[in-house]
DNA sequence: CGGGGACTTCGATGACTGTCAATGTACCAG
DNA sequence: CTGGTACATTGACAGTCATCGAAGTCCCCG
């Protein structure tokens, strides 16, 4: 452990209570999503194509990676919650969640 | 590669351009630092400290972590220009600088 | 100058991650 | 049923990362 020392004096709240270890968790969850340039502009991408989506066809050229690494990186943003997938026949549309960045902006807005 | 296929017909611009893959890269770096449960609770604690800043000795025990493994933390925030520190005799204070977040909260905001 | 406290850096290690080729599954067309 | 297209899953591999103990650096105090 660490041997603690003189403490910082004045701490300013900020309204709300510090971070749980659980919140961070899944709050970092996120921002793991996030943290893949890949991911991000796979993110961007869908995210332009409005509420239609997009077919994960379109997904694949302009981010020049392989079909498996794209449909890898698609699952990773479901489970994160920031995207959703609607099956049509035979292909797949992606699109936005309504409340993809809620908890990041929660937490951005101080 | 991949063979490709029938494109989806409509997309909606969004005011700006596709992320750049260098953009990406840059933001997926922000995201990176805040990846971590960890780093997240100490970017938390700083934040909360507000304009003077905390003393790392007094981000040790919060975290329940090796005291190398705050340090280690601190320089990602660091170098991701979320945190920065001021040394102060023979301790070390770190607070949020001015524009930590401004381009998360711009990529948040549509 | 010498001791000790506050960090930082180093080295090692186990865990996770991005990537692809190969394979599997579901669906459509003929 | 058969072939082809769209996508998901698997397996493997190289690279990155979180973590710790140990050692190094810097600075204050006596």
């Amino acid at each position: 452990m660490y041997a603690g020392g003189v403490t910082s004096a004045r701490r300013i709240p900020l309204g709300t209570r510090p971070l749980t270890e659980g919140h961070a968790g899944q709050l970092a969850g996120v921002f793991g999503a996030l943290a893949d340039p890949v991911r991000l502009r796979l993110f961007d991408l869908v995210r332009r194509a409005g509420a239609d989506g997009i077919c994960s066809c379109d997904l694949v050229e302009p981010l020049d990676r392989s079909q498996p690494t794209i449909s890898h990186h698609l699952k990773v943003l479901r489970e994160a919650g920031l995207v959703e997938s609607r099956k049509e026949g035979t292909w797949v549309w992606y699109s936005v969640t309504a409340d993809a960045m809620d908890s990041v902006a929660r937490f951005v807005g101080r």
